[in-house]
DNA sequence: GTGATTGCAAAGCGTTTGCACCGTA
DNA sequence: TACGGTGCAAACGCTTTGCAATCAC
């Protein structure tokens, strides 16, 4: 697993790369920044950390790098109670995700299998059912302790 | 069930008023489209719909309303892949929704007891979970005929 | 070299705020 | 009548767009 996010940055310019799309420094910042995330991040906290990295970054091209990464599925838009303007690495296979309300940290964990359900509401509720969403919202350990 | 959309805009207007506040023209028509709605609604959508009704309503007394309403946990914000603008009546219980992707036609359905999986995650991850959020999308029975 | 990509500035859009007037209780 | 609530207009913040300069290939 851990391996898995040591990977994630050169998956994603791999990706980019075979997709067409070059390597550019803007890009690198923003993947980098984003890929080495555990917590989910917003454009504006995505760019003020990647500035960091390279100084001379413009906040529109991190909205752009994130459209791209999304139309790629490398990333995914997080919703919480509040709102839905984070990002962070899209959950693979039928992982879902856990969210710290205190600090944003986040974890995937495997999902139920949720097919005698869907199937059950398709049956009740006539609906063709082609995606579904589960997620979880609480605090993370560190959390719990400075939160008693 | 349908009792209790029936009742839902005379339920909320019960609410608003035990609560102090006052039932005014604006606060009705927005009342009346949103509980009387099957599916979800951004601002812009009940302004449009309620000023049928009420012609001099303004845009600004239907942000102050759902905000009201929200306050007092009787409509939700929903979440969709693209956005989270949109609200309606707020589910009760354990209950879930269906969204239809195509209209945006929504329905419950009874959750699953995820006790189980929230304990496993619990002791996995670290984390205390204090909310869960299971959603699906599809297409309604209506749109899968338009749509094949 | 050349065309994709960038950063800047400006436009765009949804949402919130300030304020004088209005209407419910 | 009193004051909570309203609509208008302006402010606000996030996101997108137009464009000349830049940089990866």
């Amino acid at each position: 697993m851990p391996v898995k996010i040591l990977n994630r940055e050169k998956t994603w310019l791999t990706c980019l790369k075979n997709d067409g799309y070059r390597l550019t420094r803007p890009r690198r910042a923003v993947v980098s920044t984003l890929a080495k995330s555990q917590r989910a991040l917003s454009p504006t906290q995505i760019y003020n950390i990647a500035r960091v990295q390279y100084t001379s970054l413009g906040l529109v091209s991190v909205y752009r790098t994130l459209e791209t990464l999304d139309a790629l599925g490398l990333i995914q838009r997080v919703h919480q109670p509040n709102g839905c303007q984070a990002y962070m690495a899209a959950s693979i296979g039928h992982q879902h995700l856990v969210i710290c309300q205190a600090c944003g940290q986040t974890a995937f964990f495997d999902g139920d299998n949720l097919n005698p359900l869907v199937t059950r509401v398709e049956t009740q509720s006539g609906f063709q059912i082609t995606e579904h969403w589960l997620q979880l919202f609480g605090l993370c350990e560190p959390c719990q302790q400075n939160t008693p």
